[in-house]
DNA sequence: TGCCAGGCTGATA
DNA sequence: TATCAGCCTGGC
């Protein structure tokens, strides 16, 4: 078990942000994640978080997970003083972290996120889980299935996950995982490429456009660059920034304010 | 019942 | 290069 006092960290917000499908909050102050293989229970009471894994584990995985060596602070200290919309913004969202998850784990998650609402994303995330995930037993006994690898889905036809509740999705990810296990795009290589390029390279991945792939580069790649445009945020810009978004004021962490922005729009109203 | 949800692909002009 | 229909499906 560990426990440690954290500013700027709060569990509720991260739960409902819509970076993680798979952190759940299955009664006040407690929270399950599971990440990849690997499965966390936690609990937070103001400042005070209790993560419920050894300290080796928290300091070789979870502690970068949540991002925990990051200073948010300086990202919330930079919103220009006289924008009361991001101030407000800020202002509720805050505790907010963009969690350094699993490459393949967000290509696929991302990938079933479009047209889709996140009860349902996580539904099918669940679904594909169950269903070509390992099954595992955590520390306390809890049972819970890992995320499916790409070759877990290799061979299967294209409409194979409609049963998933993937609907028309299905052939995204099946040939996705395909075009990864056959080499034909390298997660490694994505893993070290600066901004642009990864986009690019993802871009190239059936079913991912430029919305998918800057969250793929956000969520997964840690590039804080990356600010995806998707309905919310495309009416919050039009509605509050109307001359344009001033951009250059947050350069190199345009993707936190993005964030910000996007939990704003879904619960400040 | 009909519409929409954290878009993307493929056809068409 | 831009525009637009069509797409699975559950929930309201």
């Amino acid at each position: 078990m560990v426990k440690m006092k954290l500013e700027n960290f709060d569990l509720a917000h991260i739960c409902e942000s819509g970076q993680c499908f798979r952190m759940t909050q299955p009664e006040a102050n407690k929270y399950e994640i599971i990440a990849t293989d690997k499965y966390l229970r936690a609990e937070q009471y103001g400042d005070e978080v209790t993560f419920y894994c050894n300290e080796d584990e928290f300091e070789n995985f979870w502690r970068h997970y949540f991002d925990l060596d990051t200073d948010y602070k300086k990202f919330k200290d930079a919103v220009d003083s006289e924008d009361e919309y991001l101030n407000a913004a800020v202002k509720l969202g805050s505790g907010i972290r963009i969690l350094n998850q699993d490459l393949w784990e967000m290509i696929v998650s991302f990938l079933i996120s479009q047209q889709n609402n996140i009860t349902r994303i996580r539904k099918c995330i669940n679904n594909i889980s169950e269903k070509y995930g390992e099954k595992k037993t955590a520390e306390d006994g809890t049972k819970y299935y890992a995320f499916p690898k790409p070759e877990a889905f290799l061979g299967l036809p294209e409409d194979a996950l409609m049963e998933c509740n993937l609907g028309y999705r299905s052939k995204y990810v099946v040939r996705t995982a395909k075009m990864v296990v056959e080499g034909d795009i390298s997660l490694e290589a994505i893993e070290k490429m600066p901004y642009k390029e990864a986009k690019e390279e993802l871009l190239k991945l059936y079913g991912v456009g430029k919305k998918v792939a800057d969250c793929i580069c956000l969520f997964a790649l840690h590039k804080l660059e990356a600010f995806p445009i998707d309905t919310h945020i495309n009416q919050a810009l039009n509605a509050n920034y109307p001359d344009g978004f001033p951009f250059e004021l947050y350069e190199g962490f345009e993707g936190v304010i993005q964030q910000y922005i996007f939990f704003y729009e879904l619960f400040g109203k």
